[in-house]
DNA sequence: CGTCCACTGCACAGCTCTGTGCAAATAGAG
DNA sequence: CTCTATTTGCACAGAGCTGTGCAGTGGACG
C-alpha cells in the first residue's frame, strides 16, 4: 500500500479531483446547486460523490477551506516585506487577484444566505489585515476618505468582486483587469489617480 | 361595493401591506425563506399569504417590482437637469440612497442564483443611465479611471452594495453614509479626494 | 342582530433533495 | 486471468417546501 502511485487510486483520485473542479463552477453558476447536478456534471453517479464527500456540506467544506487558504496566503505574501500601504494594498489586490478563480466561489457562497455566515468568519484574518493596512494609509496620510478603515475595507472587497464579475461578462480583459483593479482600489481610497497608476505601473 | 373605504378591506390591506414589508426583511435575511417562514414573521397563518399572493414567486415579484421603481425612479430624479457628470453621479447615489431600504432586498437577491437573472433585466434601464453618464464623464475628463464606462458603473453599484452592507453591520452611521458613499463613488471613478468632498457638501 | 369577508387550522398530494444500503458491473494491478 | 477497489444502478426512508381544498371562527358593517 505505499507503491501504488499510478494504481487504481490515481482513477478514483482523479474523480475526487474532478468532482471538486466541477462543484467549483456549477456552486459558482448556482449556490443551490444539488449533489444530482454537481455529479452529473462531473460525469459521475450521484453515488459515487457520497464515496468520496459524505455529505453536501464536507463537499462544500472542502471547496471553502481551498479557496480560503490560497486567498490568504495570496494577500499575505502581496503584503510581505512591503512597508507603504499604498504599495502593500496595490500588491496584494494583484496577489489575491491570480487565485481569482478560487476565490469566486466565495463570493458566490458568501453573499448568499446567512447559512454560509461561517465563511465571513474563516476570511476574517485576511479582512483584519486589510483593515489595518488601511488604518496606517489613512493615518499617514497616504489615503483620503472621508469612510473608517473598516468600511473601506467592505469596498475594497466589493470593487474586487465587482471587476471579477465584470471579467465573466466580458467588459473587461483578464489580463489588464488585475492592474485595473489594484488603481481603481487605490483611488477609491483616496489616493490620486496619476499616483495609483504610475505605483502600479512600476510593479508589473 | 363602491364606498367601502375604512372596512373590512383595511385589515386585509394592511395584512397585505404587513406581509409584504415582513418578507422583504425576511427575505434579505435569507434569501431562501420559506413561506412559512414569512407568514409567521408577519404573524399570520401560511394560508393566509396564499389568499394575498397565488404563488412564492408573486410575491417576490411584487416586492422586486416596487423596488425597481424606487430605484429607477430615484436615480433618474437625482440626475434630472443636472449637467455636470460629477454632480449628476454624486445627487443619483444620494437620492438611490434615500430608498436604499427597498434596494436591500435586490442586492440579497440578485446575487443569488441564476434563477434571479431577471432582476437583473429589469435593472438595465439604471445601469445603462449609469453607464451613459459615466462615459460622458470619461470623455469630458471629468473622471479618470483605467476602467471602460460599463465595468466602472459594476464598481459603482458594488461599492453602494458595500457600504449599505457596512451600515447593516454597524460600521457606519446612515446618515452621512450616503455623502461618503457618494464621495467613495466620484474617487474611485478617478475624481480627487477634495474635489469630491467639496462637490458632494455642496449638495447636502 | 345578521351578513359577509378575511383569517384560521388542518389535511393532502406532489415534488425535490439528502443520505444510506446493497448487489452487480467494471477496470486496472499483479 | 484473477483479485480488488471503485463505480454503478436502484431502491428506500426521511425531511422540507409548495400549492390547494374545505370547514370553522371572528370581527366589522349595515
Amino acid at each position: 500500500m505505499a507503491a501504488m502511485s499510478t494504481g487504481i487510486t490515481s482513477r478514483a483520485d482523479a474523480n475526487r479531483r474532478r468532482i471538486l473542479d466541477v462543484a467549483l463552477a456549477e456552486l459558482l453558476r448556482d449556490p443551490d446547486a444539488s449533489m444530482d447536478q454537481i455529479a452529473r456534471a462531473a460525469g459521475v453517479v450521484r453515488r459515487t460523490v457520497y464515496g468520496h464527500f459524505p455529505s453536501r456540506e464536507a463537499l462544500v467544506g472542502t471547496l471553502v477551506d481551498g479557496a480560503v487558504e490560497s486567498v490568504a496566503a495570496a494577500h499575505a505574501a502581496g503584503r510581505d516585506g512591503v512597508e507603504d500601504p499604498a504599495e502593500a494594498v496595490a500588491r496584494s489586490v494583484l496577489a489575491v487577484w491570480e487565485v481569482a478563480d478560487r476565490y469566486r466561489i466565495l463570493v458566490a457562497l458568501a453573499q448568499r444566505s446567512v447559512a454560509m455566515e461561517g465563511i465571513r468568519d474563516r476570511l476574517t484574518p485576511v479582512r483584519q489585515a486589510s483593515v489595518e493596512l488601511l488604518r496606517q494609509g489613512l493615518e499617514a496620510g497616504v489615503f483620503d476618505s472621508p469612510l473608517p478603515a473598516p468600511a473601506l475595507a467592505y469596498v475594497h472587497e466589493q470593487t474586487v468582486i465587482a471587476l471579477m464579475e465584470a471579467v465573466n461578462d466580458g467588459l473587461l480583459n483578464a489580463e489588464e483587469a488585475g492592474r485595473s483593479a489594484a488603481v481603481t482600489v487605490l483611488t477609491a481610497a483616496g489616493v490620486p489617480a496619476s499616483v495609483a497608476t504610475e505605483l502600479v505601473a512600476k510593479l508589473g
